[in-house]
DNA sequence: TATGAATGAGAGTTCATTCAT
DNA sequence: AATGAATGAACTCTCATTCAT
């Protein structure tokens, strides 16, 4: 490897942390002012630069957005896909899910927020179809588990699955907005409790 | 009544009424677009009208939100109060809330939908400080009737109840931004199956 | 005369009242906030009516200001022939003009202060072009009583009398800007110390 | 130095220069359409940009004149305050003030053209009420100057000191509004005529 | 005569984006 | 890599004006 290689190569290396580090910054400042809100300055000055200095590493405002959801649903999907390969039982399955989709929050929180938010209205763009795609998956993955635990008489017969479904999608996805790793109760503190109450409800047990 | 009297009443009243129809167009708009990436342009447009015209009847952009915001607090804490005052035990007060809470979305579902993606941000404006008093009195409502029913041995004392509270804050307040009263289930059938599912759980009771 | 000859008089002496004292109201609103600066909504307020029904009386804003300016100078001009038409002496003359001046002031100051004010850019417009002309007969009649007053050896000849004459108009016109009539001298007592001033100087005579 | 130090030093002064030439244009403009009827397109299209790249340099419209008018009261003052702190008589100090006066108009034409025609109107404004408290001021100094010259015998005591002062002030910077320097008479030989009008009178001695 | 609702042009301002340096 | 000046489209808001009632 001649040093001429080593350095092109240490260079995009380079880019490629600069890149990563004034998205993170990004991530942050559009989940916390919203991205709509957001002006490119806010972004930049967050990251110590002027507005225009940004343009050098992305092409817009918009493809900031995009790489910082694109990034955090291949890793998010990763994750789910290794739970639902693995071959485990409905109930098991669901367990594993919900504990992984708190380890995304704790990872990804600004982009979590940021798609909780704004998808909707992205989503409108042609350039961010695969928000709806995923939700789609997204949807089918939790119906597929659900329906399974109810025909394995794990899971009630008597609710509507959809229902059950938006009410997970519901409340995993937001605790993005209030959960910050650093209040009273541990990641798996939150997610066991989160189980115990989905499954077996918040009544005491006669 | 004079004829002078009249008229000056029905003046009033068709004004008043004009009012409401636009600010429920100007709801619309902002909760299916975004109040930031919403234009006046945009809510003059569905009410058929140009931009300018809207200032006849609202100061500003804001003072719309404002009042359509104001309005639906208003209209859910008289209803929240008359439940929790009318002396119900815990659990009663808790599915009588829960319904309540459907029943607001379903007559305010924009404005629900306007609270929930916008609130957060608007709060930092002083003019929209009583989001902030509102959230808290919501806090306070459900994390009593929480404890409450701890306390009285009807709900589990093993769940973090701040945790349960944010759990429904969210389930509730997103449905509004899915359920549109069209679909297959009705509304009393949602709640019901919500309440349900919240108590019992959704697994199966060996 | 027939009745309804009368009714007709009276209702077309009603109606110039009526625009006379809504003129008034203009030219006091006008004066005091700026022609540019004051909106019609402003002036009908001012007038307890509406914006648009000022449109009943008045083509438009233009047309207010435009009657306000060419009342009061048709009038300030028919004084100021009279005096240079009765064969008075250079300094006479000058006195006389000066005291009609200051009448004119005390009858039209919110007319003499938006001549002031805003002739200079109104001027640009064709439709006031009578404004200019009006400036170009002042400086005329002016210049002549001075020049006059040279030849006749009552004025000194070794002064600029185009340099007098702009210092004679700037202050006789500015005086509306700060003169009442209720202040602690009265109009005749300024008149007479503003033309021993300008003749015979501020110096005591040694 | 460094070069650093001289970049900063060279940026910082380029970017001053820069701010005054728009200044200077931008009072041109406001001096010669009034500052409520130029438009912020007008004046950036004076100085070869677009109406929105202004706003890279200012805040607003509103601090342009701000600035303006400030940095002309300063200067003036300045100007004011060395003849007044000089020990002078009052006859001495009378015409150097005058003098002064007219190479403030020089100097700053257009400032004090604005001054003239906007400051009654600007000064409600609370930013600017510096406006208020330097016109006080002036007339302090005036009034100073004229009563000292009245007990030391220099000025006449039957003229009110106060009219005089209002004569003063008037034909003074009103000059500013046909004053170009580029006349038959220059400025000195106007300041002299003036100097001799105001304190001699305009009538042959006897 | 006057109202009240609406118009539509244009104002001040913001902001994503570009580009020479 | 980053700066700083500028662009230009779009935005919120204002206001003279119109017109049915």
């Amino acid at each position: 490897m001649s040093p001429r290689r080593r350095d092109a190569e240490s260079t995009a290396a380079a880019r490629a942390e600069r890149r990563a580090e004034l998205l993170a910054t990004a991530a942050e400042v559009f989940a916390s002012r919203g991205y709509a809100a957001t002006t490119v300055r806010e972004v930049a000055e967050a990251a110590d630069m002027l507005g225009g200095s940004l343009y050098y590493h992305f092409d817009s405002k918009e493809s900031m957005v995009d790489e910082i959801l694109s990034a955090f649903l291949t890793e998010m999907w990763a994750a789910y896909d290794k739970v639902t390969g693995s071959g485990l039982g409905a109930r098991e399955t669901f367990e594993a899910l919900i504990v992984e989709s708190f380890r995304t929050i704790h990872r990804h929180r600004p982009a979590v927020v940021i798609y909780q938010n704004e998808s909707k209205h992205l989503a409108t763009n042609p350039r961010f179809s695969y928000l709806t795609e995923s939700q789609g998956r997204f949807r089918e993955m939790w119906l597929s588990v659900l329906d399974r635990g109810v025909t394995d008489g794990v899971f009630r017969a008597d609710l509507d699955t959809g229902l059950i479904y938006r009410f997970i999608r519901d409340t995993v996805w937001l605790a993005a907005s209030w959960y910050r790793g650093d209040g009273p109760l541990p990641a798996e503190e939150i997610a066991r409790q989160y189980i115990a109450m989905v499954l077996e409800g918040i009544l005491t047990t006669p």
